[in-house]
DNA sequence: CGATACAATGTATCTCGTACGGTATTGGAG
DNA sequence: CTCCAATACCGTACGAGATACATTGTATCG
């Protein structure tokens, strides 16, 4: 059961397990200094720009001096993605549904000013000290407000693909996307209005005519996204009320 | 305007627009073929086993003679995967709500039953006459509705990331995922409880210790699944409401 | 002060994607 | 019927990038 079985070398390192001998040479360098310079490097050139040597030469090492921290570059992504991101907002006293609110927007704007983190964030699950604080503070909310913990998981996972929904269409409309489209929101539209016609796309035409697609980033930025999380809390809401009254 | 540009020669392809002029010796494959061969191998071995090479031995042709079809491995994949996805559920009489269901369940479905997608599907707009067939039925369904087309927009890139997170969560349940955790849930679980103490994560503390991590892949799979879709049916049932009320 | 463990290096290798040039095939024009 | 141009496919070669291995230097422990 409690197995204890041996962690993976970067989680432990994430979490500040570092190796108890010492001996030889002191490290010159952590974990964290690696991935602050992938980052930076990410940010700059995107996630292609990223690579062993790269990050080496930033950081004034050799290639290889990087594998005495990570076992592989999958490795190194999974460090940059914890160390990207923030920490949580800070609960205070707002009620769970101005803190799960302000939390998914938190959420959305470091995923959308760290575009590369939509390459690679969404597909392995949290293991980071950030990213289990981030999974923390909303479970806290939830099952404060009265949600079972099951319940309160579920919400979070939907509420964190939100974000990431919404920071991928920022993203892509500002046209930062490792081309994308032929050129931003425009060319994609553009694009589609030649491929589609009314008989087989009935409402996707009729939605191109309106105009839903060449949407400015402004719209998508705020409105757009109240919208949707409006709907979500919602649906939060009414489950709450039922707890509260079943 | 509709300056007519250039479409992406993959993309004409998927749209079974060839190029005119016959000449020369009759083309052997066709890009749906390649595509097929390819998601047999993604299927089979992950995305890691789709090599230009071992797609192309598959077919019994050379690793070059891919590049008449497509102009580089990123063509590849977005063909892909709209040859992957199947072709939307028909509407038959069904209410707004009973098909969204059945479409996002869907959705997640075929999500689940080729992985692969997830690594690369959520990154690019959809191109493909499937993917923007799946587009089309949810928003003519909305808009049906009395939703404007930029709400409908909005409600189906939600609901499509709902299906992309509870794929996600299914597949990595399963532990098919390319090695995410050490070894599928309860390796996750377990790993946490090494990392998570209750002061600095009392709320995921407390849920590791009530189980809701373990979970059995049946829960993900329907009454989780139903949970969260309800949810955001809710959310939009309200909204439709208020739209025919206002 | 010497032995030892360990960081960092440099070079070598292996895997892939893809550019280039050649060769064969086919439909059309004379 | 013959030749030509367009074109599908092949073989080879190159270059990028991740990582294995053997080596060198250095800081701590005995």
């Amino acid at each position: 059961m409690e197995a204890e079985r041996e962690l993976p070398t970067v989680v432990a390192r994430m979490w500040g397990r570092e190796p108890a001998s010492r001996r030889g040479p002191r490290p010159g360098l952590t974990l964290g200094r690696i991935a602050d310079a992938a980052i930076v490097i990410a940010d700059a050139e995107g996630l292609a720009g990223v690579r062993m040597s790269s990050v080496a030469a930033r950081l004034g090492v050799s290639t290889m001096a990087l594998y005495g921290y990570v076992e592989s570059k999958d490795d190194l992504l999974a460090a940059m993605v914890d160390t990207a991101a923030p920490d949580p907002p800070e609960p205070g006293d707002l009620s769970w549904r101005a803190y799960l609110a302000a939390w998914t927007r938190a959420h959305r704007d470091f995923l959308a000013s760290h575009p590369w983190l939509l390459e690679v964030a969404p597909l392995t699950p949290p293991v980071g000290p950030r990213a289990l604080r981030w999974l923390d503070r909303s479970l806290t909310m939830l099952t404060g407000a009265g949600l079972a913990a099951a319940e309160a998981v579920n919400i979070t996972t939907t509420l964190s693909a939100y974000a990431v929904s919404a920071a991928t269409l920022a993203v892509a409309m500002s046209g930062t996307v490792d081309e994308a489209g032929p050129e931003g929101p425009a060319g994609y539209a553009a694009m589609l209005s030649q491929l589609v016609d009314a008989d087989g796309y009935p409402g996707l035409a009729a939605a191109l005519e309106s105009g839903a697609f060449g949407a400015a980033p402004e719209w998508v930025e705020d409105a757009d996204f109240v919208f949707g999380l409006t709907l979500l809390l919602d649906g939060v809401e009414a489950l709450i009320t039922r707890r509260k009254e079943g």
